[in-house]
DNA sequence: CACTAATATATGGTATAACATGGGATTTAT
DNA sequence: ATAAATCCCATGTTATACCATATATTAGTG
């Protein structure tokens, strides 16, 4: 049993006409100490499809049952938007899972496809929209160095 | 058995001229863990069935106890909409339910049936009365948090 | 250190099983 | 008795599990 549940790296994979990618081998190994599949969606902050484990939105669904107004407008809007979207996909013998139309098409992703991890989630880029995302990231970085700065409450 | 119970998702199927559909066979292998049948019921917030397990109605039922407004005026009407409204489907050999005139007429369903996840719940839409939500929520959702911005100069 | 062998991973193609959907038969209500 | 609901079977379509080859990575050996 691993004791570290990260997704790491950045891969390139290519994405064969059907639309089916080899999921990053390192990726598979942290996927598979907790089922078959993962969940992919359209990333609501980046033209990119996000992936991650059904176990995150499983603790997204409890969290927003506890906290928001079952009746709620808010709680509405994001169940629709981020369940809505989400879709599991499971990997075949050979560590393949087979991305839909949609996804592709927002990621504007055709036969080269990028996994960039992001430890808990990961993200699947079409290889030139990540190399200027990488640049914006890296020069945004270094010009405002920002701190990393932990809510108090979560850090004792 | 199944570690997660989540509706996810946006399927559309056929709606017959008897009133059958499909329910999407990922919503029946949540739906069989726990029982043959679901519950529909008018939303409250929206022109659109909204459908679960019993189970999800049974925490609903827990929770008024619960709360402090036991005896409102508030929650007794909740009450009578939700419970008063809610009906149990039982799906046939092949995975269809039986939708009533009543729930098709609100959600002004007729051949084409769009189940949208939402976590512990889903929704059932007529497919131009969704396409219209979706943009709305998207717009909406963005709008009010900043934070969720999607890059303009990638996402055109 | 270079070369080869062995293993693991990625990619391409095909067969199979699962699913949605239509039609009809049997049963249940009114 | 009539209509409605449920069940059962048949079919076209599509996703997915499986097999085969190619590429890359690691380990082994002279």
């Amino acid at each position: 049993m691993r004791k570290t549940f990260l997704f790491l790296d950045t891969i390139v994979n290519k994405v064969d006409n059907k639309g089916r990618v080899s999921l990053p081998s390192d990726y598979r190994a942290i996927v598979k100490e907790l089922s078959t599949e993962i969940v992919c969606y359209r990333s609501l902050t980046a033209p990119c499809i996000e992936g991650c484990c059904e176990e995150m939105l499983e603790k997204l669904a409890s969290d927003m049952e506890n906290s928001l107004d079952f009746f709620s407008q808010e709680q509405d809007n994001l169940t629709n938007l981020i369940f809505g979207d989400a879709k599991r996909f499971t990997f075949d013998s050979t560590g393949r899972i087979l991305l839909t139309d949609k996804l592709l098409q927002y990621a504007g992703i055709t036969d080269t496809a990028v996994f960039v991890g992001k430890g808990r989630k990961f993200q699947i880029w079409n290889p030139e929209n990540w190399e200027k995302e990488e640049a914006r990231i890296r020069a945004e970085v270094l010009k405002n160095r920002p701190s990393l700065k932990l809510p108090e409450k979560n850090n004792g």
